[in-house]
DNA sequence: TGGTAACTCTCCTTAATGGAGAGTCCATTT
DNA sequence: AAATGGACTCTCCATTAAGGAGAGTTACCA
């Protein structure tokens, strides 16, 4: 039996009755975020602001790997696993994954099951999924300050005429550092590179 | 004496030790955040992984309104405020804001000065800053799931005649949706609309 | 039925992009 | 002290894409 690489849509079946993953945990929040938990869940648990409460949040921020849900011994005072099984979230798994590389940044995952629990093949999957996307999102680290200028200018809504003005630099000099910035961040348009800049963090 | 209205470079003389700012806080983690911290601190924080342990934290997760970081009884098990001093923040206070109306969001500050207890009138101030920003950052409600479908496609870097393609429509249709999307979102270019609707989460 | 809002389209102007090439500033070699 | 290579910056030009003004088409609601 082999786990084999696993996309988007595999993860939706797996986690049958749910998942959340967060990328790239810095400071105290995330790069990006993945929700696919039940709305009603959602609505729920943001409404109780259970996240400090949760002992599965707890648990990805002090631990690197995998664990069932069912395996997680830290206290649970406001009872959130049993209320999450009201939402169909009744077997879980949570992995965390941290990259010693970087500066500090964590990854993690929480996926549910109604009917039973994950296996390991499955864990296993899920665990090099979380990894994969962890290490797609890693921020390049060579576009230059310049680059990032125009880049946020960019994504001000500024023409690039009037950046190049503000810049005191010329059109095809500001072209030239975007066109660098979207091969850097492997961008097709203009836009593309913004948002990619703005959702790495670099703007 | 008069609060008046403050922006954010009035903040950094008002938190002279340093501040940070998490917007529309709704399931686990904000839309947007502003992290005017010492970078000394930052990377300490990041790496003892403080945030489920802070108090301010977990004071503004519980509550709204302002308190001084003095005043705050939760506990401090990991020493948080004494290890902040090291860095220069000494007296700080902690703003969170609750829009009933909404989803649920809050938004919240710290703000830290290394000399002296912030005065009731810069609490007065720095709480109606961040309830301005927390109006401002209000994502608009009535762009259409067509012109989302529209500004998501250019997000991913394609070009209009491509968008026009798959979603079977003519690219002047294309180009209508992305008007009305900048209107509705106050954006100048179509690079700005896709940056802000990603930041809103429409996307 | 007149008003309104979303969507669609065309025509024209202006802006962005891509390719090829060249000068500058460094650090490393020869 | 050249020479080399790399990263960055800039220019020019041809092509393609995006933006703006205006008007037609549904469809729905008062």
């Amino acid at each position: 039996m082999m786990a084999g690489v696993i996309r988007a849509d595999d993860v939706k079946g797996m986690a049958n009755a749910g998942y959340y993953i967060a990328l790239r945990l810095g400071f105290a929040f995330p790069m990006d975020e993945v929700n696919e938990l039940p709305q009603g869940w959602i609505d729920y648990y943001t409404a109780g602001r259970f996240m400090l409460h949760d002992p599965v949040i707890r648990w990805v921020y002090m631990n690197t790997g995998a664990v069932r849900w069912s395996e997680i011994t830290i206290p649970d005072p406001m009872q959130i696993f049993v209320k999450a099984q009201g939402h169909g979230l009744r077997y879980g798994v949570a992995i965390s994954c941290f990259d010693g590389s970087s500066d500090g940044q964590r990854s993690f995952g929480s996926f549910a099951r109604h009917d039973r629990e994950f296996s390991d093949t499955e864990i296993q999957a899920l665990s090099a999924y979380i990894n994969d996307l962890h290490h797609e999102k890693a921020p390049p680290t060579n576009v230059t300050t310049a680059e990032l200028e125009a880049l946020l200018m960019v994504k001000q809504g500024k023409r690039l005429k009037q950046i190049a003005h503000e810049l005191g630099v010329s059109e095809g000099a500001v072209k030239q550092r975007l066109k660098n910035a979207k091969i850097k961040l492997g961008a097709k348009t203009g836009a593309q590179a913004a948002t990619m800049a703005s959702q790495f963090g670099l703007i």
